[in-house]
RNA sequence: GGUCCGGUAGUUCAGUUGGUUAGAAUGCCAGCCUGUCACGCUGGAGGUCGUCGGUUCGAGCCCGAUCCGGAUCGCCA
């Protein structure tokens, strides 16, 4: 153990002002370059790196030990802030360098299974198992604060509007619907469990009854299901409800938070109010309920133009009651070969599609996978229903409405991607409202809340509960930022008999309803102020704004594609002891 | 649970039809080098080709199984 040099300056900040002052510096040895006679040395802490020099004019035992100096070792640096000889206008400190007088090496360092460097393309294995390491980039380091400053505003914000954060139990009761619980065994009670909280759902609609009027919560939250590249198995919300509200009030206050957070994270001014789709809407012109408006390719219906036209997949796709629709893309005649066409084809049976039209508008002459069905004349009329023009490229999905959506939304985003169309610098935030209230499953044929059984129905639509559930709309909406659903939320059914009313439709037996959400009912009979509120996914909001591709890249530590902690292993089998404990028995077969 | 891609030196990768001792770059180690910043030059070490089995005179390469990683569909009220 060596005595700490305390340190006067961080190293990224130190610049042309700071010559001639004498500095200490604590950090790690990023590289060690030694001329002969010469050695530099680049320190880095989280702040960035500095260049230290290590020449003649310094003993020769302080410069031996500079020599023995290694990547990642971590050192402690004193010494004066010079101007540089040759700049390097690569570093942000590239106009000075420090000429060290004093050096403590703190802890050597084995060499390094990954590289500690931005650019670096390790696989996301290692990065995962030496997180620690990985972390130690600059990009890293940025992102964690980056996340650090989203917090901050946010509190700020809540904070400014009235909201109290206030923090809701981790151990909590099994959810009947929704997502996979996380459940975590009880030793006083034995074979009884907590689940892990999917989010604080019951307990912030309870603090609405209890009168805390405005709550919001940074909240973690877990789900046992599948991860994605946007999608962790514990991940963070920033959660709020809002007592006496419609809709409207709550949108008001998430576009002024939104205002705020762009003005401050990314200085970028925000045009208010934000854009509303219906849902219809959004499926009909996107394919999405969460549309990215940052490039067209809208979805155009060709159900009127094709409604008497012999090519059996479109007739029998309307017969069915399905849809026939497509995408036009601006000259993309010659940017899709005929390959590329079969994989986008391929890519879309995933949905259920059987086949993907095309039709490359010609000069003279029009290519089309459907030519044999449309004459001329025909072909025509489809290709002017898109007012296509030459060079341009159409793809039409026909099928049940579902599929068509979930296709052509599918080949948008992806065909934008290939073209270069995404871009990251623009920030296209829009509201998506007016949900169904419910899904049908087709093959148990129930349907199922689409948001969650707490959501209320749009006051007008109520009477089609019973005769048309699938009609009716829900007081709920969507935030979405670039095709990615940020947040979601909706004004809660605060009247019990409509809330029975909504288990009823849902299948949902008394006994059920009794057990699990009793006590939010229970709750709901001594006065319940009309409330509702949102979630915003935080580590999608972070990702977004940094420009990142996946919410890896802005939490600490991760878990991999199989919910490994990679870094301390986890999960991973207990003793027979801590079972025994616990009443547990494994029973794993094979 | 399904589909697809991948696993070769510390790292990123190449490896022909199955054929001698498995290569490159980078990193690492040693020596030389006073203005480098991807320092340079010279030399060196470094491999259970994910694992198991099969085919073959012979397997990094072919076949089967399995493990691991990633993308994606299902799933995610």
């Amino acid at each position: 153990m060596k005595n700490i040099m305390k340190r006067t300056h961080m190293c990224g900040v130190l610049t042309s002002k700071n010559i001639d002052e004498s500095v200490v510096l604590n950090g790690w040895v990023q590289k060690r370059r030694n001329l002969g006679g010469l050695i530099f040395c680049d320190l880095r802490d989280k702040t960035g790196i500095v260049q230290i020099v290590f020449n003649d004019t310094i003993p020769a035992e302080l410069f031996e030990k500079a020599d023995k100096l290694r990547s990642e070792y971590v050192v402690g640096i004193k010494g004066v802030v010079k101007e540089r000889q040759s700049k390097n206008i690569d570093l942000a400190t590239g106009e000075i360098e420090v000429f060290a007088n004093e050096l403590t090496i703190y802890s050597e360092a084995e060499t390094p299974p990954i590289y500690i460097k931005d650019d670096d393309e390790v696989s996301e294995n290692l990065r995962l198992k030496y997180r620690y390491l990985d972390l130690r980039k600059g990009k890293m380091q940025k992102n964690l604060t980056f996340r650090h400053k989203i917090a901050k505003v946010t509190r700020e914000f809540f904070d400014s509007e009235g909201f109290t954060e206030v923090e809701t139990p981790i151990l909590c009761k099994p959810t009947p619907e929704g997502a996979r619980d996380y459940l975590v065994p009880s030793r006083v009670n034995k074979g009884q469990f907590y689940a892990l909280p999917q989010s604080p759902q019951l307990f912030k609609q309870l603090l609405m009854v209890s009168g805390t009027d405005r709550y919001y919560q940074i909240a973690k939250c877990f789900r046992d299901e599948d991860l994605r590249a946007d999608r962790q198995p514990e991940f963070t919300q920033i959660d709020l409800e809002m007592s006496f509200v419609e809709v409207d009030d709550v949108i008001e206050v998430q576009e002024k938070f939104m205002k705020k957070l762009f003005k401050e994270i990314m200085n970028t001014e925000i045009e208010l109010p934000l854009p509303r789709f219906a849902y219809k809407e959004a499926m009909e012109r996107f394919g999405s309920d969460k549309p990215d408006t940052r490039f067209g390719f809208e979805l155009v219906s060709l159900n009127e133009a094709v409604k008497d036209s012999e090519f059996m997949v479109f007739a029998n796709a309307l017969a069915a009651g399905g849809d026939v629709r497509g995408i036009k893309i601006d000259g993309g005649a010659d940017k899709f070969s005929r390959k590329d066409i079969d994989k986008l084809q391929d890519a879309i049976k995933h949905f259920g599609a059987k086949g993907l039209a095309w039709i490359k508008i010609g000069e003279s002459e029009t290519a089309s996978s459907i030519s044999k069905f449309f004459d001329t004349q025909k072909m025509k009329e489809l290709t002017d229903v898109f007012n296509g023009k030459s060079g341009d490229l159409i793809l039409i999905v026909a099928d049940k409405a579902k599929v068509v959506f979930d296709s052509l939304g599918f080949l948008r985003r992806n065909i934008a991607g290939k073209l270069g169309l995404l871009d990251d610098n623009r920030y296209e935030l829009l509201w998506v409202v007016d949900f169904p209230l419910f899904e049908y499953d087709e093959e148990t044929g129930e349907y199922s809340a689409m948001h969650h059984p707490f959501t209320s129905p749009r006051l007008e639509d109520i009477p089609l509960l019973d005769s048309k559930p699938g009609e009716v709309r829900a007081n709920a909406y969507d935030i979405v930022l670039n095709g990615v659903e940020l947040g979601g939320g909706s004004i809660r059914i605060h009247d019990a008999k409509l809330q029975k009313k909504m288990f009823e439709v849902l299948g949902l037996s008394d006994e059920t309803v009794q057990n699990k959400f009793g006590f939010l009912l229970e709750a709901f009979r001594y006065g319940t102020p009309p409330h509702g509120g949102l979630a915003y996914g935080l580590d999608r909001l972070a990702m977004l704004l940094s420009g990142e591709h996946s919410i890896r890249e802005v939490i600490a530590f991760p878990k991999n594609q199989a919910a490994v902690d990679m870094v301390s292993d986890a999960p991973s089998i207990t003793s027979e002891e801590q079972l025994e404990e616990l009443g547990i028995r494994i029973a794993i077969e094979d």
